[in-house]
RNA sequence: UGCCCGGUGGUGUAAUGGCAGCACAUCGGCCUUUGGAGCCGCUGGUGAAGGUUCGAAUCCUUCCCGGGCAGCCA
């Protein structure tokens, strides 16, 4: 009976650790022990605002790495990290709530750091690079700076300032620091390059004056650092091995790495951190943001920054929505660089999956009609007042290990839910209607034998009888009805309100339009239920008022806290959702509960996903568009000559004549001066222009950096000639293509950069001895019964597969056309 | 328009040159004292065109579409 709520031992959350692209590049840096077998992260906030759903992302992201790599002998950490570089907005209340949520998410930070004790060292790194010509101090008014930055396709204007002396710049930036100018007066720059095309690079600001107090730090600073220099300085300071943000620094990127490149000493390089980017969460049907969701707040629109339609951490928590199915939700949602806007509904889904294993059941009646039983004392053997008492559990059975139950009272007037009596029922309709018989859950089978009508005719009672022999549920005779419908006794039941919360938007995007996302607001996303009657068990069950000691660390990971025997802070309302009180309005004279996430409701007409025939449309939608941008892309193909300078011209005429290249081949080649000079190189020591084109184009030019092909080109460890002779060893059958492609390869890693040679010393001749590769042929069938039975059954796209297991075992330098061969004639 | 990043079923995500898989949603069936849960099944996808390769979602080229960058914000 007293049955736990929460399992003993939290199920393993690192089972479902999905592969993404930052986990493979731990994995690999973990391999070559590019840091000494440690794994360091943070999560960076800055303390000038609530956490939102987003966020969680971030912190599972980071904190799970921890964990995991953790469990996997690797040596972690990871840090909560103020980043707390501009005092403005910033305060101690916010940091203070940023880490409560971190705890309540149930993480706890190895160490909880402030940017703001860093001010004195970043204050030597900014020393550092003036000491070293990169970094000045501008005098230019905000507004000059701003124009002369230049736009995105006009480059910028070196500041006035750009060439003052060392000496001068570090009086300059002394005094500043000194407080001896107004804010605005200077400012320090990296030295970069005012004409770069990456808009950041344009001398980017390092330090502003800022005479403000800092919550942290008093008046003892009036500059402060931006956050490119600052945050990978961060970085460094804590050894983070890993620094984790989102798409939109992607660009931030090449300024974080020059600032560590020039400001760190030499030896500390190759251990430092690296920057990668992730896709930020966004959900539909709701806003994100913190400036949207702050307008929000502060126009009332909604009741502040915990409001539970909001999806603030804040706001989820006093929804009742468990730090668990967030973890759960944060996990499952995936981690890769492409942008996206993940579906509501899989996050109520994961709150609906976490609370359906926890959640104990019980009913309540939200919008109550009444029922009068009128052969309740001749059914039950009662008198009219008295109560049936019905053992009711608080599982359903596929719910295994939980075990329970309470007393329910049965009595001669009841509540059912208005929504489950209809005087004139639909077609499909499975509850209560004139004449018709329902299960009431728990208990009795139950016929409604009449209704009474207010003087507008809206149904005010229902009459009923109940079938004495159905008391246990089941009938004697067998029968079952169609549905079952929860209710309570109108006598015994106590009073309570519900809020039910939806969706705070009526568009999927609401701020991606051009208009202003207020048009989307859904005025309806909170119904109060006032009247709403609860079972009389609950109160005396719920655990310790929840209040804001939610923390459970994620309920599941501690022990369960005292209170009842039952322990539960958050119910199923069968039939309607999950519920939990209101940790503010609830008290024990006012019943307030907030409706987590409703049950999945297969009845109600379903406003979230497509439906068959919407899909239908969208899939001819989507064709017409594809059609639509084969046009324009077969549209856009322009001659690629059209661009071309005369030199370029003359090249490719020449390609196009002299070696009968392609015009696409001839384009490539004639665009890149550089690779056309190695191209015409290699063709001097092997004349067969169409594979050595191929070779270039689809296997050199990769290698290349686009921004200096010439000096990438010089680079190589090999020549043209080298390169000539690779070509010819594949174009002659010497090898196969996938061989050479792997010869290439290590010329490529520079230690041995002939060919020939390497064919020798790694054994890649081509293998075209046919019984050989029949043998091998048998043998990869024999391997793959289940395969080679699916092959013979038709599926001949399997030869790929077989194709492929030949390969591995040949070391790719099987004859294709011969191994293809061999196959079929065993594969028959 | 310069640069950077990204495009895989409706949505999110796997497949690191070798069988396009998983989850959610949808639809159908089974089961059910919750129209819940569970179980089974169906439908549906590599933005386009060329190229390289025995073999391409993956490599190359061009185009199309989407996002980001011109704060003394982070």
């Amino acid at each position: 009976m007293s049955e736990p709520l929460s399992s003993p031992t939290s199920p393993p959350e690192t089972d479902d650790a999905p592969s993404n692209f930052v986990r493979d590049i731990i994995d690999e840096d973990l391999e070559k022990d590019t840091h000494d077998g440690r794994v360091v992260t943070r999560f960076p906030p800055e303390p000038n605002g609530y956490l939102h759903i987003g966020h969680a992302k971030s912190i599972v992201l980071n904190f799970g790495i921890a964990e995991d790599y953790a469990a996997r002998g690797a040596d972690t950490t990871c840090r909560l990290r103020f980043d707390d570089t501009n005092p403005t907005g910033e305060s101690e209340a916010y940091a203070r709530s940023i880490e409560d949520a971190v705890h309540w998410l149930g993480y706890e930070p190895d160490e909880v750091r402030h940017a703001s004790d860093y001010f004195e060292r970043f204050y030597e790194y900014a020393v550092t690079l003036v000491e070293k010509g990169l970094a000045y101090v501008d005098s230019q008014s905000e507004e000059e700076i701003r124009e002369n930055r230049g736009t995105v396709t006009e480059p910028g204007r070196e500041s006035p300032y750009r060439d003052r002396s060392v000496d001068e710049n570090l009086d300059l930036l002394r005094r500043m620091k000194a407080g001896e100018f107004a804010d605005g007066a200077h400012v320090l720059r990296a030295k970069i390059d005012m004409a770069s095309e990456h808009m950041i690079m344009r001398d980017p600001l390092l330090y502003r004056i800022r005479h403000i107090e800092h919550y942290r730090r008093g008046d003892d600073w009036c500059i402060y650092p931006m956050y490119d220099f600052a945050h990978c300085l961060e970085d460094a300071i804590e050894n983070v091995t890993h620094s984790l943000c989102t798409l939109e620094f992607a660009n931030n990127r090449r300024i974080y790495d020059w600032i560590l490149e020039n400001a760190l000493p030499e030896d500390q390089l190759p251990q430092r951190p690296h920057q990668y980017e992730f896709n930020r969460l966004n959900l539909t049907y709701t806003v994100l943001s913190k400036r949207k969701l702050r307008r929000l707040i502060e126009d009332g629109a909604v009741d502040g920054w915990d409001d539970p339609r909001l999806f603030t951490l804040a706001g989820l928590r006093r929804r009742g929505v468990p730090p668990s199915a967030i973890r759960q939700f944060c996990r499952a949602v995936g981690v890769t660089r492409s942008p996206g806007r993940v579906q509501i509904s899989r996050f109520e889904h994961a709150v609906r999956d976490d609370l359906n294993a926890k959640a104990p059941r019980v009913m309540a009646v939200l919008d109550p009609l009444r029922v009068v039983v009128e052969n309740f004392a001749e059914a039950t053997g009662l008198d009219e007042d008295d109560a049936d008492r019905l053992e009711a559990d608080y599982w359903p059975r596929d719910i295994t290990g939980r075990e329970g139950t309470r007393e329910v009272p049965f009595t001669r007037e009841l509540f059912i839910e208005r929504d489950d009596f209809r005087e004139d029922p639909p077609e499909g309709f499975h509850r209560l209607a004139p004449g018709r018989e329902v299960r009431l859950r728990h208990g009795f089978f139950l016929t409604c034998t009449g209704l009474e009508k207010d003087d507008a005719g809206n149904v005010t009672a229902l009459r009923a009888e109940i079938d004495p022999e159905t008391r246990s549920g089941h009938a004697p005779d067998g029968r079952n009805p169609d549905g079952t419908i929860h209710w309570v006794s109108a006598t015994e039941s106590l009073p309570c309100e519900a809020r039910l919360y939806d969706r705070l938007f009526t568009h999927r995007a609401p701020d991606a339009g051009e208009e202003d996302f207020y048009e989307h607001l859904d005025p309806d996303a909170l119904v109060t239920r006032p009247a709403a009657r609860i079972e009389p068990s609950v109160p005396g069950t719920l655990a310790d008022k929840p209040k804001r000691s939610d923390r459970t660390g994620g309920a599941d990971r501690s022990s369960p806290r005292g209170g009842s025997a039952l322990g539960a802070q958050r119910f199923q309302f069968e039939r309607i959702g999950y519920f939990w009180p209101d940790p503010e309005d609830a008290s024990t004279d006012r019943l307030v509960f907030n409706q987590i996430v409703p049950l999945r409701d297969s009845w109600a007409e379903e406003d979230t996903g497509l439906t068959a025939q919407e899909l239908e449309k969208r899939r001819r939608e989507k064709e017409r568009e594809r059609q639509k941008q084969r046009e324009r892309a077969m549209a856009g193909q322009r001659d690629p000559v059209e661009d071309f300078g005369p030199e370029q011209r003359e090249r490719f005429e020449r390609f196009l004549k002299k070696h009968g290249l392609s015009r696409d081949d001839a384009a490539v080649l004639a665009e890149r001066a550089a690779l056309a000079e190695f191209f015409e190189s290699a063709l001097g020591h092997y004349d067969a222009p169409q594979p050595v084109a191929n070779w270039t184009i689809n296997e050199l030019l990769r290698e290349l950096d686009d921004d200096a092909p010439a000096a990438s080109l010089a680079a190589l460890p090999f020549g043209a000639d080298a390169f000539a002779r690779l070509v010819q060893l594949t174009d002659e059958d010497a090898v196969s293509a996938q061989a050479a492609r792997k010869v290439f390869g290590e010329m490529l890693a520079g230690a041995e950069t002939e060919p020939k040679q390497i064919v020798e010393k790694r054994n890649l001749r081509r293998l075209d001895d046919a019984a050989k590769l029949r043998r091998t042929a048998d043998e990869v069938v024999a391997e793959h019964p289940d395969e080679a039975a699916r092959y013979r059954d038709g599926e001949t796209k399997l030869l790929g597969f077989f194709m492929g297991r030949i390969m591995e075992r040949t070391r790719s330098t099987a004859d294709a056309q011969k191994a293809r061969a061999a196959l079929r004639d065993v594969l028959g």
